[in-house]
DNA sequence: AACTAAAAGCAAATTATTTGCTTTAGTGAC
DNA sequence: GTCACTAAAGCAAATAATTTGCTTTTAGTT
């Protein structure tokens, strides 16, 4: 089914899906998505969190400050994307009991974030609290994608990891 | 036909409103509804556009510090509670070419803010930049509501005003 | 008053959603 | 292996929402 709704996604306009149109993919009868996902928007959203969950660790550059700089650049350009944003509201969207999809992508990013601190930490280089990377780093980006009509570029994210950690030395 | 829109929502489930609803509420054909705005997440985005403007500048309280931990903390009340999660929701889910309505509602941040960093420039104090304080307090309140499972406690959100300041003269 | 353009009404056609009931597929007991 | 039993899926009819063509009203202009 996720795989349907992947393939339509990617050949059509995302305000053209529809639950028949998905079922007809999956070669499905409609109601039986009805009565595993209420409706579309937690259909859209089961898809996307997953979609949103990364697929590798960060990578590992040899320092925390150019870990977190390549991560940081990563992020926002993948959910500054159209696509990106996209999954982003399908997350938000879905509604009721469920801020348990928008919280999965936010642990995606806590663990994601934990694993350059711990690669950090080994190699003895200090390095921030993971929630002040979020609040500091993660969260400026997520606000001007969703709010501001210009993404944040790429300078802006590198400043924003800057201010993070300590001063850099001279070379 | 806002007001039928509220009026509904205040007696309700918000899953439970429908275009046909609200043109009978509002004693309106519903094509005529689906002509104006195209579907009901347009409609909804229009209504907690309008109701996420705020009705008064921020409360002068004698000094910068007090005004923006007030305000933000008005402001994070606000949001994270069960109808501002849902007009925030509303706003996001709203599609197409609409980057606008969640462009506004950043907008009247700003303008609020602006007018506490301008008042604190009239008393001659010393200010961030607005694009600063929209980083480092409103984004992270933001991102704990939307993403995060427990929203951002009273004492959070002054912490993130406290960085953003010069620290407090000793009393 | 007559003309015009934009908005609203109306109703038929289409499409999506819900629902009751039937069928199938999988699981464990014997 | 076969027989129940359960959970999920199919099917189709009923309901509800959405779209659309056409007519009517409304407000503004001459």
């Amino acid at each position: 089914m996720h795989k349907a709704v992947r393939d339509l996604l990617s050949k059509m306009d995302r305000n053209d899906v529809t639950i028949p149109l998905i079922a007809t993919e999956a070669g499905v009868t409609p109601s039986t998505i009805y009565r595993r996902w209420g409706d579309l928007q937690e259909l859209l959203a089961d898809v996307a969190v997953e979609r949103l969950r990364p697929d590798a660790p960060p990578k590992d550059t040899g320092s925390a400050r150019t870990d977190l700089e390549q991560w940081a650049e990563q992020y926002a350009d993948e959910m500054a994307s159209g696509p990106g944003r996209a999954m982003i509201r399908d997350v938000l969207s879905s509604v009721g009991a469920d801020t348990r999809n928008a919280g999965k992508c936010c642990g995606y990013t806590r663990e994601q974030l934990q694993v350059i601190a711990d690669r950090a930490r080994d190699r003895g280089e200090v390095f921030p609290d993971v929630e002040a990377v979020i609040d500091e780093v993660v969260a400026p980006i997520m606000y001007r994608i969703l709010f501001d009509q210009a993404p944040p570029t790429s300078a802006k994210v590198l400043s924003l990891v800057e201010r993070m950690l300590p001063a850099r030395r001279a070379t």
